[in-house]
DNA sequence: GTGGTCTAGACCACT
DNA sequence: GTGGTCTAGACCACG
């Protein structure tokens, strides 16, 4: 799996990396059970540093998607373990409120709004519209 | 118009008030040419420090939604100085990327996903379906 | 309020530096509130490293205990922020749950057992058999 | 006996082990000069490493709880090698402290705390309530 | 002055 | 070899 950081975008590392994983769980690259790169490894291959990777495998295992077994390393879990509840609902709509509002007032239409999201959905895989 | 402000958020306090002047604008709280407290008075309403609303308004200024006047202080521009362009689409989908990719990683099916974009969008007084 | 360390103990010194916290809280002597020192402050007095002090506070902030005001410090929460739940019961007997094991296999009377959760709550304070 | 690990607990494996062979004493399932499987027996049927179970006997050997013979194994000790002392009650109230502390800081009544404590002891088999 | 992030290097526990 | 912990020092964002 290809990861792309921007070391000089006001993004922190850890949450870039971060996204990127669980983008690729999104995608299906990162498969559950799989395993991945101990983070000595994984900071060597990014040119970054092992505790930044440590925190974000933290983060992740934190929130679920992840699980730390000793000396094996990080390994996806079922999807079942970071199911959508309605805590989650309620963090994502707080975090698309914002967008939403903003998008609305730049004349931005409903529609093509959900276009630009529906367009994301399908560049990551989703099945929605393929039928 | 009230503003909430969670000073123990993540969030930092001059985004959050960013976010709320935008929300404003967007329910058409605020309207084109009209004047926004100044900075003193608004950084003392809201209990925060002089130089946060200093921040916020900077921000907003850049962004094209208002212009600062020497003698009328924080003005609301007309919506065409902020209409969204091509660049702003860009922006926009590399915020929203990371959220859709979760949602789908947690399994929340796309319709779900734009069901709540669409209240979102609702509760702000979009026009969408309202007819 | 004071706070021991043991340094060369196998409990790590930030776990050791939370649960002195969180005892704090329990007997009170640290009220909802008020302001913890600052992660340097901490460290120094303490003569250990500001990371791990940071570790501490980020974790007490996660398990609800306290919030962090970016340049106010961090601030004790009031208690309904990290009440009882059925989830903290769960963990709380699989805590208890070898400890009591251990001290049944080695012959100690339930009764004694109770005795000694008794002195302990006492001793912080609990006004359970003041009466 | 059903021995159940967590691998991806934080607990390490050694120590869950100990742990489960000691509520195995507890509950009477492991009686006294009884034999424990070889160390390579157990490691291959957990699935586990042989320095870890290694690891847990001996220290259930130098806590008293197990014996190791050359030719026998592993064989558990009779009662009186692990009979509470007043070092246990020391260990043990270290153990409980923090415990109490954070079930006092969550508001959990000592009445409810005692009543966990008593299910934990009856479901072991304790014969404190069955009078 | 506050916490947040990142880097660097060391030692240890676990398997 | 793995992750976990601790130390140390630096820079930045926030208020």
């Amino acid at each position: 799996m290809i990861i792309k950081l921007n070391l000089s975008s006001d993004i922190p590392i850890y949450q870039q990396l971060k996204e990127s994983i669980i983008e690729g769980i999104a995608t299906g690259e990162l498969q559950p059970n799989e395993e991945l790169p101990s983070v000595r490894r994984l900071a060597s291959d990014l040119s970054i540093n092992l505790h930044t990777v440590n925190k974000t495998y933290t983060q992740l295992k934190n929130a679920g998607f992840i699980s730390i077994h000793r000396s094996r390393g990080a390994i996806i879990n079922p999807p079942d373990c970071y199911q959508a509840d309605e805590n989650y609902k309620k963090v994502l709509v707080d975090a698309i409120r914002p967008i939403v509002a903003e998008s609305m007032c730049r004349g931005l239409e409903f529609d093509e709004f959900i276009e630009q999201c529906n367009k994301i959905y399908s560049s990551l895989g989703g099945k929605h519209n393929e039928s």
